[in-house]
DNA sequence: ATATGGTAACCTGTATACAGTTCTACATTT
DNA sequence: AAATGTAGAACTGTATACAGGTTACCATAT
């Protein structure tokens, strides 16, 4: 069974992840509590352990949903590019024919389905695909909270992705250097791979909000 | 003022943190509570923090002092030589002449209490004022955390640091690297100062403990 | 002696209740 | 009109209470 503070935390982690819930919302306990016909307490839980995942700030008074900065994304993407690089070389070993097999078909998915939630989830399938063979229980976590955090810059400041096209390509050269078990090689392609999302945030955000909120 | 949960959190955490709690241990709320003469709330407030910092496992039944392992030993230093020369590299260009003199008396407070809590103490802040001026709020945060595991590893798996000379020695080399401002050379420093340290416990807990608890 | 079943102790998740704090908005003063 | 003060609303932290679920242990059967 999944507990009502569970339930409660999937669900706003979601609103606050695609923006429905804006920065700077008042998310108050009884306010959340009431909404999911649920008590105060799981309500707490929920918003305690967003505030953990960095998605909510814990305020005296009351929570609200983090802002975004450009300094914050800086940092995001930096530690981004460190530790992905690392699993991957990592990881890259460890890869299989099956794993391939299996990335081959999420590439498809995504240029399937471009511009949608379809190719967000299955674009993190594959490079989550990776990851898992490098046996890194904590760094696999760690970098899956930052790749919520940087999607939510994603959802917040771009209209709706106009680059899947390009990362797609550069999936496909991965891809390639996975194949032939290039362990350097991916973990390069990765950091550049990372880099340039980096720079098409920060464009768009440096020219749509010149002074985001804090 | 100080909530209770925080009070209780700050609490456990020592005792977590120096091994008087050892590995294993089962913390249920209401004892917890009980033995910090709170309410069942507060004690389960701290139980989570501690869980999201990598201290509790938060089980089905009962929270339990989370166990340590060469596999996580491995992770969290993987992650401390990616990222601590990376935060080294952007501050040091930040550092003045203030807290290079802080930096020096740390080093002297370090010579003058070996192999004590102290030196742990100063040991932690020479290091944080270095980070501190990279002005990366998340990774310093992350940093700490990390820290704060590595350093349980040393309570629980070393007698007490016989290491502490050539840490000083190699603290020396830092300070000098830093007041002639190469940031490339002390963030390799770093790194090596924090893979001796890896090193070092690897060696003890493979010869004293060749099957840990998970 | 070992396996099995049942009961009591323990523990968690959640609801409700209360005291104290922070914010808001309006009235009062200057 | 701006500053200040003040009641009330909103919110949080914490305590207490109750309904399951899990574990441990002991008695009984094989």
């Amino acid at each position: 069974m999944e507990s009502a503070a569970a339930r409660v935390t999937g669900a706003l982690r979601q609103r606050v992840l695609t923006g429905e819930l804006r920065p700077g919302e008042p998310l108050s306990q009884s306010r959340v509590a009431a909404e999911y016909g649920v008590s105060r307490i799981p309500a707490r839980d929920a918003l305690q352990t967003l505030a953990a995942e960095g998605l909510v700030d814990l305020g005296a008074f009351t929570a609200v949903v983090r802002g975004t900065s450009i300094g914050e994304l800086q940092e995001l993407y930096e530690l981004r590019e460190a530790i992905e690089p690392l699993l991957t070389k990592i990881a890259v070993p460890n890869v299989g024919r099956a794993e391939i097999a299996l990335m081959t078909s999420l590439l498809g998915e995504m240029e399937a389905h471009p511009s949608s939630m379809d190719w967000l989830a299955a674009n993190a399938r594959f490079h989550a695909l990776i990851y898992t063979r490098a046996d890194r229980v904590r760094m696999i976590e760690l970098t899956t909270q930052l790749r919520r955090l940087t999607d939510r810059y994603l959802y917040l400041h771009v209209d709706m992705f106009g680059e899947t096209g390009r990362l797609d390509l550069e999936h496909r050269e991965i891809l390639e250097a996975v194949g032939i078990g290039d362990a350097a090689g991916v973990a390069e392609l990765t950091r550049r791979h990372i880099a340039k999302s980096h720079d098409y945030l920060l464009r768009h955000m440096l020219h749509r909000e010149p002074a985001p909120q804090a």
